[in-house]
DNA sequence: CTTGACCCTCACGCAAGGTGAGGGCCTATC
DNA sequence: GATAGGCCCTCACCTTGCGTGAGGGTCAAG
């Protein structure tokens, strides 16, 4: 044997501390070349090696274990398994960027530059074209939605002006914010959309004068879907929304 | 009280799980409003609000902890706690994307074309302005450096051209890799480096003919730092290179 | 009055080590 | 040859943010 060495000189040479290493052998993935009657663990020049390996792949945040499965295959491909990890990265670091994207537009809004938008995007829309929607709703649910439609009417009617333009700007708060889980692929039936669809269901409740039930909840989703009108409005605010929103409406009523 | 939710409910509504609440519950993030005789918990408004506001920093990857302190220091002003949030965010993001590049790098370089770079960059460089550096060694270290320069040019004599070469690439492959420690902003004093100089100074040693002492190694980084040759290879290599280098080979020297 | 859904409190597990505690080994110096 | 200091060992608990049971009480509906 050439140079055996102890764990603290290889950990001083590989910049590890010495728990590492023991960890390392613990765990089974770098193991003494022999240990002496004393249990004192030494090292040779192929684990030096191996540890260098070892320390380059955990660089790159790949787990132990990752790196135990690669250096264990014989005849592994550096390339690929470097190219794996890559898209890892790529992925986190994407992530990342949205994260702080989305931090960004959110300082934009508590600086209050959101207010305009918001009174630009959605006043008098609920009111305009309600007709068509009505008109929809009785197809295909019978009369007796009608009188719903007559509740809802008055009890819109009733609301002042000030709760009107409260109302919209809780609807846009909401909007923004799922067109934000869009933006960052969160996916459509995931648990933490509940918080805004909830908001969400309250305000149709709020709209309609009387709670909205989970059932009418996803009937709306149909709505929107068939509506040229929301389309186009959800489109507007961000592409793909008006299906990622009935789609999560839909998977929420379910959940629930 | 208006509405009082169980743990089931709020999880649901807000898209935790049950756990995730007795968890918050038991590190005094958010208490239920009450506790009932049969130690049910019991959620109300506030609670809600407080969850969601819980929920939307730690989408940003902040600590419980962190929340917390936030949360309960009344008055806190959100902006500023996201603008240094998003600067955290912003190094992870930038770390990644240079563990990225590195990752680049070392692909292209598996791929065999840092044969070509090496040659280029390595060839007959130490031999050139030999003379030079030997004047400079005298100078501050005296008649002794004297019969040190001459057993080296020796040993360097003595090695074969193939020897030669291989040992040019040896420091080509240390040198990349501490600038790529430099471009990712790599301490010059962190334990990490330790492998990489470990190998300069045996490169170093090889070059000699006679094992590079600490001293020396680190008498060395003056010789690199004063000398224009040095300094543009280095430099050229990576900007800011020369400095890295020389203090990494100070604190290693200071540390083993 | 039973069933099933909900609630509770432990308590262990994960990843990758950090940080001692308590005790043996080695070697240099007095 | 004894003692000091430095290195080595093996437990074993701590960290983050929960997941995942185990074992047992509670509640509303049929």
């Amino acid at each position: 044997m050439s140079k055996e060495l102890t764990v603290k000189q290889l950990a001083t040479i590989s910049g590890v501390t010495v728990r590492t290493l023991h960890h390392y052998d613990e765990i089974g993935l770098l193991k003494p070349a022999n240990v002496g009657e004393n249990r004192y663990r030494y090292y040779g020049e192929a684990e030096l090696l191996r540890l260098q390996q070892i320390l380059f792949y955990r660089e790159f945040g790949m787990q132990l274990g990752a790196i135990a499965a690669l250096l264990d295959r014989p005849g592994f491909d550096h390339v690929r398994a470097l190219s794996e990890h890559r898209a890892k990265l790529a992925a986190k670091a994407e992530r990342y960027r949205q994260l702080i994207r989305t931090i960004d537009r959110t300082i934009d809004r508590l600086n209050g530059e959101q207010l305009m938008n918001a009174n630009d995007l959605y006043k008098g829309f609920p009111l305009e074209r309600q007709v068509d929607y009505e008109k929809w709703l009785v197809e295909r649910h019978g009369d007796a939605m009608k009188d719903h439609i007559a509740d809802s009417k008055r009890a819109l009617a009733s609301l002042s002006g000030d709760r009107q333009r409260q109302l919209m700007t809780e609807l846009a708060d909401i909007e923004c914010a799922l067109a934000e889980k869009l933006r960052e692929r969160v996916s459509a039936e995931a648990g933490e959309l509940a918080p805004f669809l909830e908001r969400h269901r309250a305000w149709v409740g709020e709209m309609w004068g009387r709670p909205c039930s989970l059932q009418a909840y996803a009937g709306l989703a149909d709505l929107y879907l068939s509506h040229p009108d929301f389309r186009a409005r959800y489109e507007r605010l961000e592409p793909g929304l008006t299906g990622y929103l009935t789609s999560a409406m839909k998977a929420y009523a379910a959940r629930v």
